[in-house]
DNA sequence: TATAATGTTTGAAC
DNA sequence: AGTTCAAACATTAT
């Protein structure tokens, strides 16, 4: 589930809580549960892929990790790690990492960094992403300190798009296709949420789990553990460009 | 039924 | 002391 487009649909599907009461808290999660209760949710915030839910004088943060889940209105069979319920209804998140952090997202979080967000800096990804010189371009993309949001599928789509084969060393990509990188990510993050809302993501995967090139036909290939965090990519070696300096 | 997958944090080991 | 790496966590479809 858990890209940063899928966070913006979790966001706005909870955003019907802001200014409401908590009356309700309960769930598993270890964290103290009843600084909640009696307050009014502030705001709901997505950062990447966390979603944040402001209190007056701290926030919690949520990360859905690989399989976290989320209900509105409804429960699973499974315990909640975190509800909250309201006057109007109620929401409850599964399998998720639940944390408090003081003080305002304002202060802890920047938006520019969040490849979702109205503000996203596409200079400073660049700039960043320049510097880190002797990373395999696929551990930059994953790197959320840059490309706060994306994750696995989007990095392999990405790299097929601008015809990167996810190997190649970031000192030895040019810097003009470093750029396109990094645009590519932005609207590749908007076409993700687009087909996400509309339940056909999958449909448009031209790498990820593929298994044969769409532009070319050659067998796609996959790499089980690539890059120092050893995710898989998929890539086609004739149309991607392998860059060594 | 065993396996693997859209991810991150932690703490041991070096 | 700083870096690296495996383990831990947890769900569900195939």
């Amino acid at each position: 589930m858990p890209e940063g487009p899928s966070i913006v649909i979790l966001r706005e599907e909870l955003s019907q809580f802001k200014g409401k009461k908590v009356l309700k808290v309960s769930g598993n999660s270890k964290i103290e549960l009843e600084r909640m209760k009696g307050k009014k949710v502030l705001d709901m915030r997505s950062w990447g892929k966390h979603f944040l839910i402001s209190f007056d004088d701290f926030f919690i943060r949520i990360h859905l990790l690989m399989f976290g889940s989320y209900r509105v209105n409804e429960l699973k069979e499974t315990a909640p790690r975190l509800r909250l319920e309201f006057k109007a209804g109620e929401f409850s998140f599964y399998a998720c990492s639940v944390k408090i952090i003081e003080g305002d997202v304002n202060d802890v979080y920047d938006w520019e960094r969040d490849t979702m967000s109205d503000v996203w800096n596409p200079e400073k990804a660049y700039k960043s992403l320049v510097a880190e010189k002797e990373e395999l371009i696929c551990d930059s993309l994953l790197d959320q300190e840059i490309f706060a949001g994306v994750g696995n599928i989007i990095k392999n789509e990405v790299l097929f798009l601008t015809k990167v084969q996810p190997e190649s060393l970031v000192k030895d990509i040019p810097r003009k296709k470093l750029k396109e990188i990094v645009k590519t990510a932005r609207e590749y993050c908007f076409d993700f949420l687009r087909w996400k809302r509309k339940f056909e993501l999958k449909k448009h995967y031209t790498v990820h789990t593929k298994s044969v090139c769409p532009d070319c036909g050659s067998k796609i290939v996959l790499k089980q553990k690539m890059g120092r965090r050893q995710r898989r990519s998929f890539f086609c070696e004739n149309c991607q460009v392998l860059y060594l300096k």
